[in-house]
DNA sequence: GCCTAAAGGTCTGTGAACAGACCATTGACG
DNA sequence: CGTCAATGGTCTGTTCACAGACCTTTAGGC
């Protein structure tokens, strides 16, 4: 890396990423791959849905109409229709995908990603969770350890990661550690699963879990980070 | 606040806040007031600004337009002319500003503060760093020492904080900590100024830069959290 | 079985932002 | 002292996105 000595270069970004559309398509595809909508879900209303996203019922649709093309959702008029996931996990994994990816963008989302979430873990595991949330949380667990294959645990791990995120009360958090799955996603899913790798991440979310509901903030933080850690790990092993 | 236990809620955000050209103005405004671009220094030229913000030539111009209305900058034409920062700090601080602003948003902005920065320097003070480097945060800590009144003192601080950022070398984790800074720019300038406060600021500021000079990552982080924490205090307490 | 509400589907005019060419001014340098 | 390159200033046509009204389809409720 070169040595960024001056704010201007660092600081200075640009205001949007692409084009709206572009940008609602990808935050719809990833919200629907990382499993905030799960599969058989139906997505709210367009006029709903495009009132929350920010974006004009036109523009929605068009995105909707993407996601449509590629075969993650299908839309049903009429009353009780609607648009409904039909995305169950990543068909296979293409590596090619990961072509335009620089290695210092991988490294930035890697460290970006061991400072946010545990960072969520942290502030979670210091509220006070209504029983909902704690229900929420404990479900979210169950379902990661109780996928029947590689694509319902990875939808499932990124559903855990979110909650947690979510529980830590913070928008601005949860919008980071949104920001970091998404940009990792692609590559966590290229992650050979091993039944030993499972139960290793299974064991941690637990940990994590426990911490978070138990109260145990440094606990919670340093479980998530290991977490973080041993992805990370995989991560660079396979890629670097 | 109110349980949150899906994650949709949580998770879809507006793709662009308001449009581009306020967007751009406050863009702009906050490099010039957290000090990005210091007093008297020349903005690049509007090309290759607009270049940089990712917006047309046309729309930076009419934010500049904003900022020269604002008395932030002056513009001369002509070869050697261009934008030069005139702001020399907050002339007085305004407690009306706060006023849309909710509890919720300071506590996030607080809570997301407390995450970024230590990770920040965190990382930070993991990297092995060029002489360059060294210098500016050296330069950087020293400038918020001597810094003559309360307004430079500000500018100077942001800088250092923005400085630390960028030594972590993660894009994504810079940008956290600009809108971390920026979100709480506003409040922390209401903090009256006390000479004990500073001086317990510069000494953390100095305990800081030590560790990430040093290579002490927990050390750094730890610091930089009891920094947080002590302005985290500071506000919670004027305003809550 | 009919009616209505709830959902997706379509159309049109308006404004924002852009791209890019061109003009005007001024200081630096030969 | 004259030239010219670097900079801000202006103009024009095009594209994107929006707002919001309206149409069509379908299931549920009476």
């Amino acid at each position: 890396m070169e040595a960024v000595s001056r704010l201007p270069d660092a600081v200075l970004r640009p205001i949007r990423g692409g084009n709206v559309f572009e940008s609602t398509v990808e935050q719809l595809a990833t919200a629907v791959r990382l499993g905030v909508f799960a599969y058989g879900e139906q997505l709210p209303p367009e006029r709903e849905l495009a009132a929350r996203v920010g974006v004009s019922r036109m523009t929605l649709r068009e995105a909707i109409a993407a996601l449509r093309d590629s075969g993650l959702v299908t839309t049903r008029r009429g009353r009780g229709g609607g648009t409904v996931v039909v995305y169950q996990g990543p068909a296979q994994v293409s590596r090619d995908r990961e072509g335009g990816r620089h290695d210092a963008e991988l490294s930035d989302a890697l460290d970006f990603r061991r400072v946010v979430e545990p960072g969520a873990a942290h502030l979670a595991a210091g509220r006070s969770l209504s029983a909902d949330q704690r229900a929420w949380l404990t479900t979210s667990a169950q379902e990661v350890c109780s996928a029947p294959d590689i694509a319902a645990h990875r939808v499932a791990d990124s559903r855990l990661h979110l909650a947690i995120a979510t529980l830590s009360g913070s928008p601005m958090l949860i919008e980071a550690v949104t920001r970091a799955q998404s940009a990792l996603r692609e590559l966590l899913a290229a992650i050979p699963v091993l039944q030993r790798n499972i139960r290793h991440s299974n064991a941690q979310h637990g940990a994590i879990v426990a911490a978070v509901l138990g109260g145990d903030r440094d606990g919670a933080r340093t479980h998530m980070e290991e977490h973080c850690d041993a992805t990370s790990a995989l991560l660079r092993g396979l890629l670097g």
